[in-house]
DNA sequence: ATGCAAATTCCATATAATGAGACTTCGTAG
DNA sequence: CTACGAAGTCTCATTATATGGAATTTGCAT
């Protein structure tokens, strides 16, 4: 099921930060061999490796693993040299403060939305407890502009990674409406989220886009229902394009630099 | 050098990482090669499972390996479940506001310093831009107050990971005069920081400590010499005390829960 | 003390990693 | 257009490493 078995040892020790991360807790080692494809001395030597490498932390008294600062550190450098974090981050401050209303930066990673960063006027913030996050792309604005611009075979293979969980009653449940959707969204160049994933939550989101096409990531305005109805981000698309417009250019800038000493 | 070459294959494939994150920048695989301790198809080989796994991301056009998104993502759940972020969260908000000065929090990994988690009053933010920086332990508040509580071996350990590198004049650049100074640190209960890193930033950090002393962390509060002196921090160590003494309390109650149901 | 489950270690075997070198690709200059 | 060189990719016999069933140890609960 899981790619892991195709890249040998270094997959399947990676597998077992899978394991301990969707927990969302430490685990001793019975829970996770009862978790683990491997047997007992295989889980327990990767275990070991994993734990030296400081991927993973062990707490002897509580004998319980958990994931290592090491992937803190990497993640660091991932978010600074891979990521639109870096370019985008002004533009967010500029966007949040604009409109007033929380603002998203997602990445497509393996079919899901995977939060880059994140911009709430006037709250306490949490920093990674908001970055790196994942929630599905069936049901979130982001999620489906993304899948509304990739190419096809990418859009295939992300379709079929769907779960197509039911969150709420307004939740697209099914390939077909969905392909509908994106249909929709393309031709009119934003998606929203009619509290598809959380009752009382909406947003309207935008793609970021290479010059070539490919969606590099998604930008959002997201609201509650209190607060505003869905028509109301309408409003939103303009600002919302000339940001998304801004961040490809200089992303595209930064990529490809004129030639210069 | 490395403790890579302990732990097989696995180790290697980090070691990729760890070179591409050192470089701050993605890398073409000449790069890479050259940095590497291993022949060319071994090293083609690693990068190959290391991007199979989204440890790396590939972009065909440049050529150049970087560092993949899924660190993001389990980074994310590493600073949920391993980390003093989640605990230390509201407190760090509440001594923000209180004191006005931008305030840390930095747990020690492997010798060196690691940012978990940072708040600034009024100020723009940019989540994991700030979370995940590493610093050496010998020339920060945050680094000296926990060597100065490590236990013997760690502290050894720790002291002999430090590079001395003189960045200031007021660095401490042997480990004889570190070791009178933690002495003296461990007296008072709080570090400073004198322009030891960064000409014109001073602090004062204090430490997290479990109830069998042991370090977990340490917190604290950064300023400038253009608005205070490192007499002027010492008025905040009572706050910084009850602090740290706070998330001591509810870490330990954390991670051992009363028994119930 | 005793029993039981969880954690750890052992070691012959199977399997996967290795790396020298061959090959392909691509950009550049003649 | 072709030749060249440098960068990147692939092959395969050899070697080293990972594997996992089973035995052993640990530690907790009775």
């Amino acid at each position: 099921m899981n790619h892991a078995l195709k890249d040998g040892t270094v997959g399947k020790a990676l597998l077992m930060l899978d394991i301990i991360a969707d927990a969302e807790q430490s685990l001793r080692f019975n829970n996770i061999l009862a978790l683990s494809p491997f047997p007992k001395a295989t889980t327990y030597r990767l275990l070991q490796t994993m734990t030296s490498q400081a991927m993973l932390s062990y707490d002897a008294e509580s004998q319980k693993y958990s994931l290592g600062m090491r992937l803190v550190r990497l993640a660091h450098h991932a978010w600074k040299q891979a990521s639109l974090g870096p370019i985008a981050s002004p533009y967010l401050n500029q966007l949040a403060s604009e409109v007033g209303e929380t603002v998203h930066l997602a990445q497509i990673e393996n079919g899901q939305v995977l939060f880059i960063d994140k911009r709430h006027t006037s709250q306490r913030f949490e920093t990674l407890a908001q970055v790196g996050r994942i929630a599905p792309a069936h049901c979130t604005g982001v999620g489906k502009v993304m899948l509304a611009y990739m190419q096809p075979e990418r859009q295939d293979y992300a379709l079929q990674r769907q779960t197509y969980i039911k969150f709420t009653n307004t939740t697209i449940t099914n390939k077909e409406a969905l392909l509908d959707e994106l249909i929709t969204i393309k031709r009119e160049g934003v998606a929203y989220d009619k509290e598809e994933h959380e009752n009382g939550i909406i947003s309207i989101a935008a793609p970021i886009l290479t010059s070539s096409g490919q969606v590099m990531g998604a930008i959002s305005i997201a609201t509650s229902t209190s607060r505003h109805t869905v028509e109301d981000l309408t409003q939103y698309r303009g600002v919302l394009d000339t940001i998304t417009k801004a961040v490809s250019t200089e992303a595209e800038l930064y990529l490809h630099p004129t030639s210069g000493s």
